[in-house]
RNA sequence: GGAGAGUUGGCCGAGUGGCUUAAGGCGCACGCUUGGAAAGCGUGUAUACUAGAAAUGGUAUCAAGGGUUCGAAUCCCUUACUCUCCGCCA
């Protein structure tokens, strides 16, 4: 959510900002709108202010005259007062119903996009920003899909996933689990020693931290709720992390603050179909490790500049040819001011398969958890929060599958193989 | 799931309707004192919104929300959480 005040104070950079996001010319209204709406709400607050200073001035004059025995006198303030409260409780209607409606309005209101966020509406305006590997790796005609390659080596089995729980569930067993949880450890490790924090987060979290990184109120229907306790199952680590942090007030000193924590994702998105979802290419539940950081406004695009770095390690380490893309306006999440996407090369599918998303969201986020931090001269201010993915597991999983199969077997990469303890799936 | 006791500032803790502008202590910051330090003394020490160029004001906040009252940390209701005991349980 922005900050009304910035709204006010920089109308043409947030005008220009909805524009790169495609917003038609008159949904731009929404501006002017909600610095109207802040006016009546300003007034508001004064005329009430200014009303209850008046009556808890009188109040305190009735207390005196009690004490003086002045009975009479007292009644007549307190008709007064009395008259008063009824002026008192239309203002705060008026008052509570602009702030109602400027939170509504502020909350359709998307990130400014960071001024290298390029144009573009759809997936393909998307700027390649790096590329690594020289070339594509080719696979021959008999290349499996991932899917299956799982059947032959009995690596994960999506029906048995149907028939405990329902479609998108998958089941890993034997190597396939084991590669799986090798996978889970070689990247927090990996997190640990570039300085991050290993948290084991719950699994659950309650209505006012999904509002907190603002997956309520706008993508309700991608969570799955427990309703009878009032708990969403977590889509990313990222939620409960980040919440740590919601309604605090850290330390200058305290930055950079870097956490790391492994946790199963849960998202009840409505899949297309066809063979870009078949397999793990898309599934309702599935692990990811995930970094977050909550750093000093000024420091904030080097970090991400950091996680970036760390997720090009990992995937160099595991020898996946990847790319980087910078998210175009179109592309770019609502909550987000420049995303740098991860995608890595499947040469069965013959396709990009996207692995890591690593955000920089600004104050965006930390303005709804009000996360802020003391500067050196005893200020407030907001922090900046970034997160990235590091990594997802099903589809890291499914390219080393697909990128690595020999009529030997499926080779695990060299960084892997401490982890794993074995060399082949055979 | 049942019964009881709680929730006050950064922390501890007093406070049963107006004398609370939340006592007192600890911590922290600054100053005085000192050769230097400690002790001592003094001053200051929350958040949000709001008015103002600023200095400085106003309002709200004693777990959260609602109510009673001219006036609520204090009385009433609802909810959340914590602790103790019982039940269930890996």
């Amino acid at each position: 959510m922005l900050q009304i005040n910035f709204i006010k104070e920089n109308k043409g950079q947030v005008i220009n900002g909805l524009k790169i996001r495609n917003f038609a010319d008159e949904d731009l209204a929404i501006v002017e709108k909600v610095i109207a709406i802040d006016e009546i709400r300003r007034s508001s607050q004064t005329e009430l202010d200014n009303s209850l200073a008046e009556s808890n001035r009188i109040s305190k004059e009735i207390g005196n005259l009690f004490k003086q025995g002045k009975k009479e006198e007292a009644d007549v303030l307190k008709n007064q007062v009395t008259e008063l409260k009824t002026l008192q409780k239309n203002l705060s209607q008026k008052l509570n119903e602009a702030q109602d409606q400027m939170e509504t309005e502020l909350l359709n209101i998307p990130n400014i996009p960071h001024s290298s966020v390029p144009a573009g509406k759809l997936e393909t305006d998307n700027e390649v920003y790096k590329v690594w590997g020289n070339e594509l790796p080719e696979m021959d005609q008999e290349a499996l899909p991932h899917w299956e390659l799982a059947k032959k080596y009995d690596l994960f089995d999506m029906e048995l996933g149907v028939k405990i729980t329902g479609a998108g569930f998958p089941l890993y067993r034997g190597k396939g689990a084991k590669l799986q949880r090798a996978l889970i450890n070689f990247f927090l490790d990996e997190a640990d020693v570039a300085g991050y924090e290993e948290i084991i987060p719950p699994h659950l979290v309650n209505e006012a931290s999904a509002r907190g990184t603002g997956q309520l109120p706008d993508k309700e229907g991608q969570m799955y709720h427990a309703t009878k306790d009032d708990l969403y199952l977590i889509p990313t680590a990222e939620v409960p992390i980040t919440n740590m942090y919601r309604d605090m007030i850290v330390s200058e000193k305290d930055f950079p603050i870097k956490l790391t924590g492994y946790t199963p994702c849960f998202r009840r998105e409505a899949g297309s179909y066809g063979a870009h979802v078949r397999g793990l290419n898309r599934v309702h539940q599935f692990d990811k490790v995930e970094i977050v950081r909550i750093e000093h406004p000024d420091k904030s695009y080097d970090a991400l500049k950091d996680m970036i770095k760390h997720v090009e390690g990992l995937l160099e380490k595991l020898e996946l040819p990847y790319r980087i893309l910078r998210l175009c306006g179109g592309d770019l999440g609502f909550t987000s001011a420049l995303t740098f996407d991860f995608e890595v090369y499947s040469a069965a599918q013959k396709r990009w398969l996207e692995v890591s998303s690593v955000s920089n969201f600004e104050t965006f986020q930390t303005n709804r958890l009000k996360l802020r931090f003391k500067d050196e001269n005893g200020k407030s201010h907001l922090a900046h929060s970034l997160n990235g993915s590091a990594l997802a597991l099903a589809r890291i999983m499914a390219a080393l599958l697909e990128n690595n199969q020999t009529a030997e077997g499926i080779k695990i990469p060299k960084a892997l193989q401490a982890y794993t303890r074995f060399e082949m799936i055979k």
